[in-house]
This record gives C-alpha cells, sequence and structure tokens, in this order.
DNA sequence: ATATATGCAAAACTTTTGCATACAA
DNA sequence: TTGTATGCAAAAGTTTTGCATATAT
C-alpha cells in the first residue's frame, strides 16, 4: 500500500538525477532525500524543517526542494491547504495516488494497480477527443480516514 | 466537454445554499457567481479580479471566495502554482475531471462519464481495503495541450 | 433595526532572492 | 581551485484579519 522504501538503487539514480545537471550531493540534500524516503506520504516544507532539526533554515530548505524538482527527483502537489507538499517522483518510488482526510488533514499513499490500466487507456481517448497530449495523471480521494469515520459515527 | 452553463436553477439552488447558512446575495456575491457560472476552467482570486473590475477590493474577494466555500457553492483547487483556483461545486454544474497544459498553464475541464463508473466502484474497494470512507475524488490530467504539442513538434 | 458584508490598512504565512561565506568536486 | 551550495536577512506574493462604515433583509 506504501510506496517501496528506498533502496540503494534507488540512491544509485538519485545520485545519477543529481550528476546530469550538475548538482552535488551535499549533507542538505541528503537530509531531505532521507526525509522523502522515509515518509509514506507527501511533506510539506515546514514539516520537513522539523523532520531534518533546525541545522538547515527554511530558506535553503526551499532551495534544495527547488534543485531536487529540477533533477527529477521529487514531484510537488497542493492539496488545497495553502502550501505545497512533496514527495518522491514515480519513477523513483511506485506511482500511487492518495486519500486525503477532510476531518484530521492526513494524507495516505494508495496504491490501485488495477485502476491505472483503466486510466491509462483513458490517455488515448482524451488525445482523440481533444487533441491533448496526456503525459501523466493524478489522482486522490477525500473522505473520511477509518478514525475520523469512527468519531462521526 | 465544458461544464454546464448557468441556468436560472443554478441561480435558485445557490440562492438556497446562502439562505441556509445566513448569507446575503450582494453585489459582491452576483459578480463571483457570475464569473464562475461563465468560466469553463478553474479561476484564481487575482483574475477574477480582472473579471470582475477593480471595484471590488481584494481583501473583498477573498472573503466572498471564503464565504462561498463555507455555503458549498464553490470548491478549491490547487495546481501546484503557488496559489488557489475556484470553481463551482460538482453538484452545481457537472462533475468534471482537468486537463492540465504543462506548455502554458491552461487548466481545461473535461467530462468523462464512462470513467466515473469505474471511479465510484473503487470507492468501496478502498473501503474494504484501508478503512477509508471516500466521499469524492479529484482527477487530473497532465501534458501538452494542442497548441503546445504542436509548437513542440 | 439589526445582523451581515464591505473597504481600507495592516499583518500573517509561504516562498523567493541578494550577497557574502563555506563546501564539494 | 572553481563553481556550486549555504546562511542570513530582506523582500515578494498570496491570503487573512481588525475595525469602522455601508448594506441587505
Amino acid at each position: 500500500m506504501a510506496p517501496a522504501p528506498a533502496s540503494p538503487n534507488v540512491h544509485e539514480e538519485i545520485d545519477r538525477r543529481l550528476a546530469r545537471v550538475g548538482q552535488r550531493w551535499t549533507r542538505g540534500r541528503r537530509a531531505v532525500v532521507d526525509v522523502m524516503a522515509k515518509s509514506s506520504a507527501p511533506v510539506s516544507v515546514p514539516e520537513l524543517h522539523t523532520l531534518v532539526g533546525p541545522g538547515i533554515p527554511l530558506s535553503t530548505l526551499y532551495r534544495i526542494i527547488s534543485d531536487l524538482l529540477a533533477a527529477n527527483v521529487l514531484i510537488k502537489l497542493e492539496f488545497a491547504e495553502g502550501f505545497a507538499r512533496f514527495e518522491l517522483d514515480d519513477t523513483l518510488s511506485k506511482h500511487h495516488h492518495h486519500l486525503v482526510c477532510t476531518g484530521c488533514g492526513t494524507v495516505i499513499d494508495l496504491e490501485l494497480a488495477d485502476l491505472e490500466t483503466v486510466l491509462d487507456g483513458t490517455t488515448a481517448l482524451i488525445r482523440k477527443r481533444t487533441g491533448f497530449k496526456v503525459a501523466s495523471h493524478r489522482l486522490d480521494f477525500f473522505g473520511l480516514c477509518s478514525s475520523c469515520a469512527k468519531a462521526a459515527g
């Protein structure tokens, strides 16, 4: 259900992607990538700041995030919260969707391989109908997580 | 392909929703709802400011938006642009998805009735697998619109 | 008449940037 | 050594809020 944990292969692949755009493998980037690889849900910058400790200032975290986006190591997501969240690129972990709890705000990763087939098939249909050339998609489900559902009765 | 245009019925239904939470039907709200009803894609507040004219200050627009969200007249969307977009609630127009052009940033509304059946069926699966009680979903496709695809060769 | 909505100004919050210094290759 | 990354401080962009006034019902 959660994306694959960080493996040495992932680490090597990130290394390759940083090198490709002339980025160096620094303490700060290692810290950010480690947090992202361990997290089973997208992370915001303030959360990241807490998770990596106050050693790295927010401005640097934002710059690291921006660099890792440019290197195709991370992707950016927004859930109408007023700030952005980030997670490892699908090609580094596994393509997945999100369950967003409207009760407590928690975001849960979810793999739905069966649904992928349908969505991929839709790509051709959209192109024929509209001329739009789909490259990727994003699917979020909103509702109540099991504990919020219980609390609501 | 685009959502249904504003109809008298929609207007009445909005009226009802405002009344339900004790909100008044004012010049500013009428202006905002009119823009939303005419637009075939989600609108940002700065865009709204341009579209309704400078007569209504940004702070008031933000407050109107906030009120209309609370009255379930609008929904809030974010596309990783750094700001939010808004559109009429699905129950006032028609449930649809979005094509987001990564070339020019344009967002296009798209109805995919056939896909809805599959997605609705997925709800039960998710609940059984995870205990998460899905209430709604959101599906965005990213890629190049026909003109950007042409420009890219 | 009375509660709600607006306008203006100020502030809060997220994110970006300039510049001097520190660090990776 | 040389270009890239960091830290600090300041700024920019989006969104929120306090308070007095205006407006809808």
